[in-house]
DNA sequence: ATCATTCTATGAAATTAATTCAACAAAGGC
DNA sequence: GCCTTTGTTGAATTAATTTCATAGAATGAT
């Protein structure tokens, strides 16, 4: 019924004062705005516009119109502003799952310079997925995947985006303080803190404790990162952390990393994302400034 | 650009989860809806819905198309509704002017009960115009113009609405109180206070008088007629004004209307509109309602 | 696996709508 | 009074939308 076009006829008409003007800024002949409009009255069952002499003075139908016009135009045009920067992938949400608790603090020294780079796009992070990181990928509750585990499917790809070794970290008088690197064997009489999450998905379990069938003597599990720390400052019980993490928190408080084992654990973390969406600006721009942020670590 | 029926599409859409539920919904086929929305994806130059399988997944793009009609189509819809309601003279604007100073008492008393009955209809009241009360309404600065004076005009029609005499109006002790009537030479002493518009609009001028040579000996001028019957009922002067205002008063104020001349000045009170508007249904009942409004007076 | 079903995409044809052209009428300026 | 400007209207033209017919792809059931 009302269209887009009889809204740009009404605003240009009220612009420029005549049909005729009107229709050289709107790029039509006059007749065809004539017709136009003439149109909608039957439709409308009212005048827009009245006929005196030559002049068309608005009706308060037309008047109404016009108030739409200057309301809605705008609207439609910045619309199409918007959209055109989504299309140049300049603007955007980029929803960040988190499948690497620790990493949470790399994170927002990756997000801070991003936001500033991309300030059409809003980022938020998510860290619990009913399906998993994957799952989540899939289902388009994420765009992009932190995880230690690039678990390669059709439609999705992965990038490296840092190594870091996972170690123990005690107490700084703490016995194996002074250790080069501990034993399974050596945590049998220690407390363990984990983060709340399935064994399996725990890296000091699947590959160091698990491999040697040994066990803590205790496991608590806590949410925070901090806390962790603090808890393991306090004495209360040792933890397994990435390396640059650990180095990070040891000027402030009394703990030290120790190596898991001969060789050490190490770790990839990767960044996940549909195949689909690898073309977008925003999203590479990401990996990039992901990649950068390596926190000096080897 | 984007048009009304794009959003109308992903509207739909997004409401019945297929485009062929969505066409059948707008009564098109599946085929146009595509063909549509393609041709708006390639003005855009970004996808609105990602095809995957047999399902559509909005895009960003999509999903901000789809608040943006959101927010726009009820818009369109409201404008489409209103727009009939001022077709079909249920909704409007009235805007009455007023030549008729003491007659705005008067106007208060239909304005109230009519608001009541129509709602829709906004109602103003000017009282000051640059070319007169006829211009104001050839201007389209006025819907209404209640005035004593009819000057019938092409374009435009008038219709009585009551009669009233203009009185003298005095202090309940005055000399003039106890008169029947008085005559021009009787004001030659007394202070006229009047509304402040020239001589030729007031009728104890042009009708009083004037016809007899006879001039007040002091004239003042007082915009409201409140004030002015507060300074007759002080002794201050006299005034000319309708029977029933006076008579509307004397309850509360020593004030008593006397006859102007043997014969009393009979006045009479117009409507008048332009005559296209003739037809508005809520400008005839507001004639209507005029008409009724007459305060009892013959 | 296979088949039927249910979607969407697409090209061509048909239909419908928009636009222009041309002629005309009304009003204002000189 | 004549010329210019402006809007209307009907017919012709052009452009668009819509439908039809068809094909492909994914889902679910047997």
């Amino acid at each position: 019924m009302i269209e887009r076009n009889h809204l740009e006829i009404v605003r240009e008409v009220d612009r420029c004062g005549s049909l005729t003007a009107a229709a050289d800024a709107l790029c039509l002949t006059q007749s065809a705005l004539s017709h136009a409009m003439k149109k909608l009255e039957q439709q409308l069952g009212t005048d827009v516009w009245v006929r005196e002499g030559r002049k068309l003075r608005p009706t308060q139908s037309g008047l109404y119109l016009l108030s739409l016009a200057n309301r809605l135009l705008p609207q439609f045009e910045h619309a199409e502003e918007l959209v055109g920067q989504i299309a140049r992938g300049q603007r955007g949400s980029l929803r960040i799952g988190m499948e690497c608790h620790p990493c949470y603090q790399w994170l927002l020294k990756v997000v801070g310079p991003y936001l500033e780079q991309w300030p059409g796009v809003d980022v938020d992070v998510k860290q619990r997925f009913q399906f998993g990181g994957i799952g989540a990928l899939f289902g388009y509750d994420i765009d992009v995947l932190v995880t230690p585990d690039p678990l390669h499917r059709k439609g999705l790809v992965f990038a490296p985006v840092f190594d870091y070794e996972q170690v123990l970290v005690v107490h700084s008088a703490h016995p194996l303080a002074s250790k080069v690197w501990v034993e399974p064997a050596d945590l049998e009489s220690e407390t363990l803190i984990t983060y709340p999450v399935d064994a399996e998905r725990l890296d000091i379990y699947t590959r160091f404790l698990l491999p040697a069938h040994s066990s803590p003597a205790r496991h608590k599990t806590i949410e925070t990162t901090d806390i962790m720390l603090q808890m393991v400052a306090a004495g209360r019980g040792v933890s397994a952390l990435p390396r640059w993490l650990v180095e990070e928190y040891a000027h402030q408080m009394p703990i030290i990393p120790v190596r898991l084992g001969k060789k050490g654990i190490d770790k990839q973390i990767f960044l996940g994302l549909r195949e689909r969406d690898a073309g977008v600006e925003y999203l590479q721009s990401f990996m990039a400034m992901a990649r950068e942020t390596t926190w000096g670590l080897a």
